[in-house]
This record gives C-alpha cells, structure tokens and sequence, in this order.
DNA sequence: ACCCATGTTCTTTG
DNA sequence: TCAAAGAACATGGG
C-alpha cells in the first residue's frame, strides 16, 4: 500500500518522533530488508543525529548529521511505527532504530519483506542511482505531456513507472484515470494537450487528498473510484454500492489487467480507445467458454 | 488449500 | 533498442 501519500504520512510521523534525535542503537530482527550490509549500516548510524526528513516519490529519507541519508523503501507492505519497550515492540518489525533522548525505537515494519533500507550520499545521488522521476507532486504539464507523448505505450504503466514521475502506485494510477477520464490503455502519445492537463491536475487532487486523510481510503470523497476497489468489500459487507460509478450509479465498474496489474475503470467515464492493436486482436479472438 | 495483493527488478520473447 | 509479458521475491489474509 505505501506509494506516495502513505510515505509522506510515515515522514511525518518520523519527523514528529525522530528529528532532533540521536542513534544510539540498530536492532536487525530480519537482515533481509538490509540493502547494506548491517555492520557498514551500524557504522554509518550510531551516534549520527537525524537533523530533518525528505520523500521523493515512495522514498523516505532521513537527513543525519554528516550530510548522508538513511532511506527507506516500504515495498508492497512496509510501515513505521515506534514503541519503547521490546515486547512492545509491533508485529513484523524487521529493523528498528533506538533513539536518545526519548527512549522510544523507530520501527521498520514489514509484513513480506519487499521493502528495503540503504544509505545514499545526497538525495540526487539516490535519484540518480535509481534512476527516479521528479516527484509526482513536483512534475509540471509541460513535463507531463512531454514525457507521455514520447511514448506509444498504454497510459497506465507510463504512470506507474517510477523514471517517468515518481510516487504513483496501482490505485492511485487507477484513480488519476478516473478523475481525468482516460482509459489506462490510452497510447501516452495519444493524449491531447487538454488530457494531460487534466491528468496533471488529478494526481495534484488524488495525491493532496489523500495526505489530508493520512492515506486512510475510508475516508475519501465519495466521489473516489478507490470505494469501488474489491478489498473495500469487507468494509461494506452486504451493499454492492461499490460496484457502481460514484458519477453514473447505474453503470458498473469493470475490473481487468493491464501491464499485469489489476485496473479499475467506468465504462462510461473512460471510454475504451477506439484504435488499438492490443484491443484489436482481443476483440478478434474468440471467447473461451 | 488456493488465490490475490502490493512494488520493483530481472528475464524472456518478439 | 524498445516494448510487452511473465516471473520472482515473501507472506498474510480472504
């Protein structure tokens, strides 16, 4: 879950309990999260003071006192907590930090172990070595359109790739569509001018909304695609209000693949491109069962 | 017991 | 060189 509204949220949350503060321990519960080797990580944190916070995309930074970063990668599952004592300490935590003057330990936690903590000299370094997009908060239209119409690729994965524009994960590419009304396997140098503006505006909306409600989908607008998502269910057992568009309450959302992930679209809002290969072929090919 | 989900990176195939 | 698809990673939750 943690693409760039749950990031920043966790910054936050680091900033609030973290800055000001000095390592005074490293706990390796599972080395696996490790993306430095833990005697180099030990090395470079104890003693180092965290004198501010950064993101760029779902990349957490820690500034320390020597000008290097402590990053943070959360994967598919990671997250931040803190506790004080061990048996305290919450489940799945794989790594935690000890901190001065608050007693308290800065948690790594991750279910599945997708995330990763490394070590950069500066943030351009980072950028640069992982070959990262400006941020999505940061990239402009012109940037946007740029980037898109260089490109004969459906829409959605250009989205989701961290080198175009950074932060912008599966639900959120699904719901910047949706708001923009674009259907995901739109070609990227398909897009009219007035598209890209709106597509630009969306992630500004999406994204903004999202950090207000500390990335707690409940709580959107109702007026979001995300209440239609099937993990939504179990919050609403028994009502397939969901399953509708928040703007056409007759038309159904449809769920299928693209570039392999799970997409999320109203029929009505984002109308399949009329010319495309891929569709072409599928709509030639005859139905199984 | 099986399938799904998430993000990134790598491999294969065209 | 690029594009697209698939796999791998790890594992809890439905």
């Amino acid at each position: 879950m943690p693409e760039l509204p749950e990031v920043e949220t966790y910054r936050r949350f680091i900033n609030e309990v973290a800055v000001g503060q000095t390592i005074t321990g490293l706990e390796v519960r599972d080395a696996h999260v490790l993306a430095v080797p833990e005697d180099e990580l030990r090395a470079a944190l104890l003693g180092r003071t965290i004198t501010g916070t950064g993101r760029l995309g779902k990349n957490c930074f820690l500034n320390l006192d020597n000008g290097r970063l402590l990053v943070l990668h959360f994967g598919m599952t990671g997250d931040i907590g803190a506790y004080r004592d061990a048996p305290d300490a919450p489940r799945f935590t794989r790594v935690a930090w000890q901190l001065s003057d608050s007693g308290l330990s800065l948690a790594f936690i991750d279910p599945r172990k997708f995330g990763r903590i490394r070590l950069a000299d500066s943030a351009e370094a980072y950028q640069k070595a992982k070959k990262l997009g400006p941020d999505a908060l940061q990239i402009t239209t012109i940037e946007l359109h740029q980037k898109l119409s260089r490109r004969k690729v459906f829409v959605k994965p250009l989205l989701l790739d961290q080198s175009l524009t950074a932060g912008l994960g599966n639900w959120i590419v699904d719901e910047v569509l949706f708001q923009a009304k674009i259907h995901p396997e739109r070609l990227g140098n398909s897009l009219l001018e007035r598209e890209t503006t709106a597509l630009h505006a969306a992630i500004q909306v999406v994204l903004t909304t999202a950090i207000q409600h500390e990335a707690n989908y409940r709580h959107f607008p109702k007026e979001f695609l995300i209440h239609a998502r099937e993990w939504d269910d179990s919050a609403t057992p028994g009502s397939d209000a969901h399953t509708f568009c928040p703007r056409h309450p007759k038309v159904k959302i449809e769920k299928f693949y693209v570039g392999g992930r799970a997409t999320y679209t109203c029929p009505k809002c984002q109308p399949t491109p009329a010319v495309s290969s891929a569709t072409e072929s599928q709509v030639a090919l005859p139905e199984t069962k």
